[in-house]
DNA sequence: CCTACAGCTAAGTGGCTGCT
DNA sequence: AGCAGCCACTTAGCTGTAGG
């Protein structure tokens, strides 16, 4: 694989607004310099003082430049197919990509920038070319000119390749300066809400998140910690829907158990809602921690989760609450009033599991914009899995499949008491097509 | 049973830097 | 000047544990 180094001199900073009047391009294969090339370019406005004279680019120099048009298809064919290198690889990539669509070519290169190499080598905070050339030791004749900054960032880009090399103890290759390449994904990682998985230089996958904006959110795990180390690559999947994001991370974590999802790596307790009766023959409630295969009237996720809904049945039922935990008030009287509503609410809560149990279709999710429908497929009240679609109702041919088997998240629980239940559809298809499993 | 509290993670915020 | 990456902090939500 070739790299491409490139440094180019602007009329300002943003693409678009300004325009370049000198482009260097230096090929390496990261162990010696190939090619060079250079132009300075007549900009189509004109230069600022400042920037004169911080690069000593003056217009009379640039008035008998060519066009940016009459250099473009050379300068796309030397950056196509190479890896596109730069300090702060945005700032040139972003010129350089915007001229290059004014004249119908549209580059897409991978992006290695040697500012966050630095860093991401040798642990250093400061990480201007200036800088960087002198901790390297690499000389710069001319700074603030294209081809001696581009000479310069070759040579530094050289010097890291090869210390790179000595730390893998072998000789680097492209996919080895991706986990340095912060922008890696740039132009790939949608700024959508899905799932994304870090995987390592040998295929594994060290970690399994969610995010409401996935190129964003990845972007952070890149910092320094151990994440940014060992990912190689990102994977992903959009799924529209914030909720299916958590239930999808969820249940991809279940399957996986990637090694840096430490905090979710445990099961997690459950707590039940459970009745006794007491030696007054009281009907009592409490929530407890359940052990690994103990089912109760009622599970939930988290304590506070199982109070509130212990709480909103004491005021639905108008339950004693002091026989429901939900007072401290010892009561040691008989209760039949309480008893008789609370074998009601009993009664609803087993009528409510046995529907669970028939419960096989589609939940539509809410939490979507409207060009997609977001949908969890169940199968006997169990989650299987989930669907996509635009427009149109979902189908088995649209089912992924999620581990079954794995704990309903909490999360589930908060979709369906959020949910209108005219949400799910009853599909019989689905039923056929999951029993020939 | 109940509360307080420390500790953890995900996610958001704001200041700093570096490119011309 | 405009912008993105970076980084240290803050915030919110949840958990386990200790002790009344």
């Amino acid at each position: 694989m070739l790299y491409a180094v490139v440094d180019v001199e602007t009329t300002g900073l943003k693409p678009g607004k300004a325009s370049m009047t000198e482009i260097a391009i230096v090929v390496t294969d990261g162990h010696s310099v190939l090619e060079r090339w250079c132009s300075l370019l007549k900009p189509t406005e004109p230069i600022p003082p400042d920037i004169a004279r911080l690069t000593g680019i003056t217009h009379e120099m640039v008035a008998v430049a060519p066009d940016f048009g009459a250099v473009a298809g050379r300068i796309f064919e030397m950056l196509k197919d190479k890896i596109f290198v730069a300090h702060h690889v945005e700032f040139d990539y972003g010129f350089v990509k915007e001229a290059l669509r004014g004249q119908g070519l549209h580059l897409r290169a991978e992006r290695v920038c040697t500012s966050r190499l630095f860093k991401g080598l040798y642990g250093e905070k400061r990480s201007s070319l200036a800088y960087i050339c002198s901790a390297l030791g690499v000389k710069n004749e001319r700074p603030h000119r294209a081809l001696p900054d581009a000479l310069a960032t070759a040579r530094a880009f050289i010097r890291m390749f090869g210390d790179l090399g000595k730390r893998l103890g072998r000789m680097p290759v492209a996919g080895d300066l991706k986990r340095f390449r912060l922008d890696g994904s740039g132009d790939e990682l949608p700024a959508a809400t899905g799932v994304y998985y870090l995987v390592n230089e040998v295929g594994t996958i060290e970690y399994v998140g969610k995010a409401k904006n996935l190129a964003q959110r990845v972007k952070q795990h890149f910092n320094d910690t151990e994440k940014g180390r060992v990912t190689s690559r990102v994977h992903w999947k959009v799924t529209y829907s914030e909720w299916l994001a958590l239930i999808v991370e969820d249940a991809e974590i279940q399957r996986l158990w990637p090694r840096l999802n430490s905090a979710q790596r445990k099961l997690p307790t459950r707590y039940g809602l459970l009745s006794y009766t007491d030696g007054r023959g009281n009907i009592r409630l409490a929530i407890d921690k359940l052990q690994k295969h103990q089912v109760a009237l009622a599970e939930f996720f988290s304590f506070q989760e199982a109070r509130q809904f212990l709480l909103s049945k004491v005021r639905q039922y108008e339950l004693n609450a002091s026989l429901c935990g939900a007072s401290p008030d010892r009561l040691t009287v008989y209760d039949e009033v309480h008893n008789t509503r609370c074998k009601a609410m009993l009664d609803e809560l087993s009528t409510a599991k046995k529907q669970d149990r028939d419960l096989t279709g589609w939940l539509r999710l809410t939490d979507t914009d409207d060009r997609v429908q977001a949908y969890l497929a169940f199968y006997s009240g169990l989650l299987v899995g989930y669907a996509l679609c635009r427009g149109g109702m979902p189908g088995v041919s649209y089912l992924h499949r999620l581990k079954p088997g794995v704990l309903t998240p909490y999360y589930l629980r908060m979709i369906f008491s959020q949910s209108d239940s005219k949400l799910f559809i009853r599909d019989a298809q689905l039923a056929a097509a999951l029993e020939a499993l």
